[in-house]
DNA sequence: TATGAATGAGGCTTCATTCAT
DNA sequence: AATGAATGAAGCCTCATTCAT
């Protein structure tokens, strides 16, 4: 028994490794510039074996880029519920947001660098699924008179674009996004979209 | 006479030709995925002349960025007057910002990518003169007790960050950023940092 | 015993899957082109045993040549028999060849392709004592008077080296080499090397 | 002007040169065993500009080939004429196809190898027109009721198929393919053909 | 016998940059 | 100023072979 879970760690490790490499070598030194050489290094594995559990570097990033956004849907969901009201699911996200952003910062420059290039044209995934609580949150406080009346995604747009800017700044040492400040700007970003 | 003014002007038309390509190219293919023989093609110029003007592909590109970012400060920052009111001024350059970054789909786009890939670290430019008008508007509104009390940065982030989100969902075809929704959206931004 | 049976059966046919599918494969896809794994995965083994059959990719083809090969003379040799006159054994090779050829296109490629590489500098086995009825017929028609006064193996080229060319126009569909065609073709050669 | 011609002669030995060492390294070590790097120093210039000349190795092999089929089907016809009688030209070409192989044995070797090989299916030149000498030698010898009735191809087949094998008995010390076996073989092949 | 993960040398190709003209 | 042939380092990927299990 300890043996298959040692196999099946010891496999997943591997894997994790080259995806962990890809991730720090990548939000450090961007796509070009990072070659499958040194990912494979830094993993500690050799080159070839990157091409069994990856069909190439595209699939390498693309497959990293599906894990960190799903990992990112879901700590932004954390405690999340529908029992709780409007402003507290909200405010939960935003600070989710912020807090995961300031823990994980290579995953979120990832995200960007991603997120910003022509790379983002050929994922098929469409984390449909994983975002419909944003789109029931915006949707339910439009219906009840609480939100002002716009799509759910231009409001998650206006309630959310600041953070990774904000995030930017505090890395960069221009402001200190302490609990204060978070929660100021997360206010401010409350009272955008409440009618 | 003519002579000269024939030969600045061609040299000013290569040298643009060249930025042009650059910005067509990348916008569309990414940083890399764009070699200079590419660039040099598509402007219709010779490889060896790029390095003429550019003493090579980094400072191409970082030359690039400093031209477009100047560009989208004072596209800002058109019509602006401190004669204004804060109300003016702030959707005054709300629209600004987004009007040209319909109009001028590659150059966002290269900005995003830009300033969310490794290279910026590069970038000596700081932009501080020409981004002074927006730091004056908000601490002329914090002094003035109509903005909430943030540093000036954090309230920029606040009030612009969500806009080329929402101009990407607009080229995406997932919405519609016609006057009406840009002037909610405005507004929208526009309560979210008043007191 | 059974068991031994089984085993022995069954080690035959793993060797003999392994020797199929390389010539299956390189008769289609050439000697480059043809990763051992592909060999394996298509004779439905792994990579490694492969290597418990055959010391290597060069000593696998080399084999697999040095198996064809013998077939193909064996083929060739059907019902053939010191008893018939020169023509009936002659015409006997030229319809076996032409049949045996038709009726395994894979082999006839795989053994003009390897005839035609370099490798064929690498084979050791000579064949000699295989082809010997060969050449004890066209020694024999030569001191007999029928046959002009070649040596065999020149008489051997005359007669028999356009059938893997007529061979190949046939499967391209540029020819149909149907009994009459094979006869006429047949007795064309005969012709060739008659006094 | 002799400034032109030595710009063109320039250009054109570097692409020569190239083809010369494809076509030495490959009839002497195949497709495979024959890299890149290894033709670019063997013809005296850097990798790189080989691709310069040819998309790729693939075409760089095509283009080798329909070079060397031209040549030789040039090579063949050499001193041809449709005033000479049907054997003047049947041995005519038949000597010409010999002593062209014998005097060019890597290009015979480089083209049997090709001819072999699952790269022929790749070439689209269909050399139609240059072998129209051939199909209208055999097409009168029928029409005049001096060859056997059988189609163009498979009196070529006949005729000429054995020359490769000849001369590679020659070149592999097994024979010696002087004049008067030269004569005898070629008076053979002609014998086939008769009625 | 048997598996298939793992290795790493080597192959094809790209591309930033240089330089003779 | 201008050209574009030429260079060669470096990147992505393949694959023959090995080895722990």
């Amino acid at each position: 028994m300890s043996d298959r879970v040692l196999d099946k760690t010891s496999v997943s490790d591997k894997r994790t490794a080259i995806l962990e490499a890809t991730l720090d070598l990548i939000s450090e030194r961007g796509f070009h510039n990072t070659p499958m050489s040194l990912i494979a290094k830094t993993a500690g594995v050799s080159t070839g074996i990157v091409y069994h559990y990856f069909s190439g570097k595209e699939e390498l990033i693309n497959e990293l880029y599906t894990e960190i956004k799903l990992e990112y849907i879901q700590a932004m969901l954390a405690d999340y519920s529908e029992n709780f009201s409007l402003n507290e699911r909200f405010l939960g996200i935003w600070y989710n947001f912020v807090r995961y952003s300031l823990n994980h910062p290579t995953k979120g420059l990832f995200l960007e660098q991603f997120e910003n290039s022509p790379y983002i044209n050929l994922v098929k995934e469409d984390f449909m699924q994983a975002v419909a609580p944003f789109f029931n949150l915006f949707q339910q406080g439009v219906e009840e008179g609480v939100f002002i009346p716009l799509s759910p995604i231009v409001l998650f747009d206006i309630s959310f674009a600041s953070i990774p800017s904000l995030v930017k700044r505090h890395l960069a040492g221009l402001v200190i996004l302490d609990d204060e400040l978070m929660h100021a700007a997360a206010n401010a970003c409350w009272n955008a979209i409440i009618v």
